[in-house]
RNA sequence: GGUCGCGUAGCUCAGCUGGAUAGAGCAUCUGCCUUCUAAGCAGACGGUCAUAGGUUCGAAUCCUAUCGCGAUCACCA
């Protein structure tokens, strides 16, 4: 970063002074890989307001720079482009200066909190790979934002009433027998989410029977008995009914003990859950405000609306007819919660797919026009679906990929391709299953987060994730190399600063050196996606070097020294990386 | 129909606020394990950046239109 900004000043002064041209951008970017170079000025943009040929404009140019800044050694000029040679001296010592700086690359920590809200599940099923996507996003977003300095709160808003859990209850009371998750050895939410089905099932089954004896078929749909029984529930469960809110309970809690093992396996945890039973009578409060205000108005029916004629959008509905609240009354009263709830509160962001990017369009708006001033700064981490070969996942087709299911499979695979390794083959040597774990959750967390937030991502059950190649066990594989080289040498070594680089130590110092604007872009982009493709090409440029040139036994002990910290640094950089993306690093591979 | 997003190699994806000859991985093929772990390295093959216009010194990137895919537009959540 610095390097560039000295080039841009220097090059605006020779302007200034020698062509009286004022410019307030100067394009200065990293040298194409095929020339001769490291960062490259942009000729073109200054040729029409000179009368002077480009190669003796560059000329001059380069000989200006070169002559007025120690850290250019050399430069050459191809077509519009002026390469400007850093010396290897201003990489040496860069890379010396952070050597035992584990922190390179983060910003300073300050009192500036963001809420970020990931996961919120329904109570009447399990997750799955869509849940696995959310939260993984959630989770490295979190760890991106304090990496920028800020404090965050990773909170989730968890839906545990409505009708859906009310069918799973009815299931269980009429099917069950007084079964429990214990009685029966299987996981909590797996349970419910059964039951959950087996209601769908049974209606279906009723459904036919109504509309064979000649009723319509949305008519049919609210008229089964099992469906009028989940409503009844559902009354019930709103007037406080002991009974039912006690099997409402037992069944939740069920489904929190299934997602708690889902949730550790995942790796990932929240430091506060909202419950929907708790938050969902939030907001009319803010109604009352809004109507004083005029942002709201009141129809003859006495439902309450907001106009965003003025912003493109339609006419929303945020209090019925008989007074009660929508969904979006609830999350306008869940985000002024929140925000009471916390101090130094900067502003929001919610992990939620992108079928509810006008929903949250909305949101801000209101919130907005509400006077809030935190409004400014909500955010919707909209992220695309998982998608498979056959198209969207649907649990009524049993489509849907289970996260635990998907996970032990893979743990399973890791295990295979491990012992069918020649190196394995050919010794008793195993690994635990903690490391299997690892790299099985390495290779889906970099599988899931190397893609670009916004863009759907198509899995195929049929195929296993990848473990080669642009791969989570790729970025591990190579840590665990370096490791193995550190712990058989004193890593107390002196960089001689008149060292010459070769191409390949110079590559992955150019890398390194790249870190915190990575850092920086992924926060303001919201996309773990550039760190794991940052990580992806710093690795690729290590195990170049690695490959090509021993660190160890190497041509000199200037050499060796060099390899020996930038295998430290590029070590210190996979750890903070995978750290940020959730990914955790074995100890043997 | 209105709005939003996406469309890059056979497949899965990169490509930073416009810059040089569009890059990886998988798959296919060729080399490299008697010095640091071959889940690796070195290389070959593979492209009308959906299509057509426009903006400019320069467009995968910005604008317009068209086509294709997806989402969304409820007194559902």
């Amino acid at each position: 970063m610095e390097i560039k900004s000295e080039i841009s000043s220097l090059a605006s002064n020779f302007l200034s002074k020698n062509f009286s041209i004022k410019v307030d951008y100067i394009e200065i970017q990293n040298t194409r890989k095929d020339f001769e170079g490291d960062i490259t000025i942009v000729l073109f943009p200054f040729l029409k307001d000179i009368n002077k040929d480009k190669s003796e404009f560059g000329k001059e140019l380069g000989d200006f720079i070169t002559k007025n800044s120690l850290n250019i050694s050399n430069f050459n000029i191809a077509g519009g482009f002026l390469n400007l040679t850093i010396s290897d001296k201003y990489y040496l010592n860069f890379i010396n200066s952070i050597r035992d700086n584990l922190s390179f690359g983060k910003a300073e920590p300050s009192d500036e909190t963001y809420i970020v809200e990931f996961s919120s599940p329904n109570t009447n099923k399990p997750l799955h790979l869509g849940h696995i996507r959310n939260n993984l996003l959630g989770y490295s977003i979190s760890k991106i934002l304090e990496a920028n300095g800020k404090k965050v709160q990773k909170v989730q808003i968890i839906n545990d009433r409505g009708i859906h859990i009310c069918k799973s209850m009815v299931a269980w009371k009429q099917f069950a027998n007084g079964s429990t998750p214990d009685s029966e050895n299987i996981k909590g939410d797996k349970f419910v989410g059964d039951y959950y089905i087996m209601f769908d099932k049974v209606h279906k089954e009723q459904m036919k029977e109504l509309i064979d004896s000649g009723i319509d078929k949305d008519l049919a749909s609210e008229n089964t008995d099992i469906m009028k029984s989940a409503k009844e529930e559902l009354t019930k469960w709103e007037n406080d009914d002991l009974e039912t809110r006690k099997i409402w309970k037992m069944m939740n809690d069920w489904v929190y003990k299934g997602f708690d093992i889902t949730y550790k396996l995942l790796g990932v945890s929240f430091d506060k859950n909202y419950y929907e039973s708790e938050t969902y009578l939030l907001g009319k409060n803010i109604m009352l405000d809004g109507l004083n205000k005029n942002v709201l108005y009141k129809r003859e029916d006495s439902s309450v609306w907001i106009n965003l004629d003025d912003e493109g959008l339609d006419e929303k509905l945020l209090l019925r007819s008989d007074g009660t609240s929508v969904y979006m009354t609830q999350d306008l009263g869940t985000a002024v919660q929140r925000i009471a709830d916390n101090s130094n509160v900067k502003g929001m962001i919610y992990t939620v797919g992108n079928e509810q990017d006008y929903h949250f369009k909305v949101l801000f708006k209101i919130l907005k026009k509400l006077g809030y001033d935190w409004a400014d700064n909500l955010y919707h981490l909209s992220y695309g679906m998982v998608d498979l070969p056959s198209g969207k996942m649907k649990s009524r087709e049993g489509t849907v990929v289970d996260a635990d299911d998907l996970i032990y499979d893979l743990i399973n695979t890791v295990k295979q391709t491990t012992e069918s390794l020649e190196k394995y083959q050919s010794s008793n040597e195993v690994l635990n299953h903690d490391e299997y774990r690892k790299i099985a959750l390495g290779a889906l967390k970099y599988y899931i987060l190397k893609v670009d937030p916004k863009k759907n991502i198509l899995f195929n059950p049929e195929e296993s994730i990848d473990l080669t190649g642009n791969t989570g066990p790729f970025i591990q594989y190579a840590y665990v190399r370096i490791q193995s080289i550190l712990k058989k040498v004193n890593k107390d070594v002196d960089v001689n600063m008149d060292y010459t680089l070769n191409e390949k130590e110079k590559e992955v110092i150019k890398t390194i050196y790249e870190y915190p604007s990575i850092i920086e872009n992924s926060y303001k982009e919201l996309s773990p996606a550039l760190l794991a493709n940052y990580l992806y090409d710093l690795v690729k440029s290590y195990n170049s070097l690695y490959q090509n040139h021993h660190i160890l036994n190497s041509e000199s002990s200037d050499s060796t020294s060099i390899r020996l910290i930038i295998s430290i640094k590029t070590s210190h950089i996979i750890e903070s990386c995978c750290d940020l993306l959730g990914i955790e690093l074995p100890n043997k591979m």
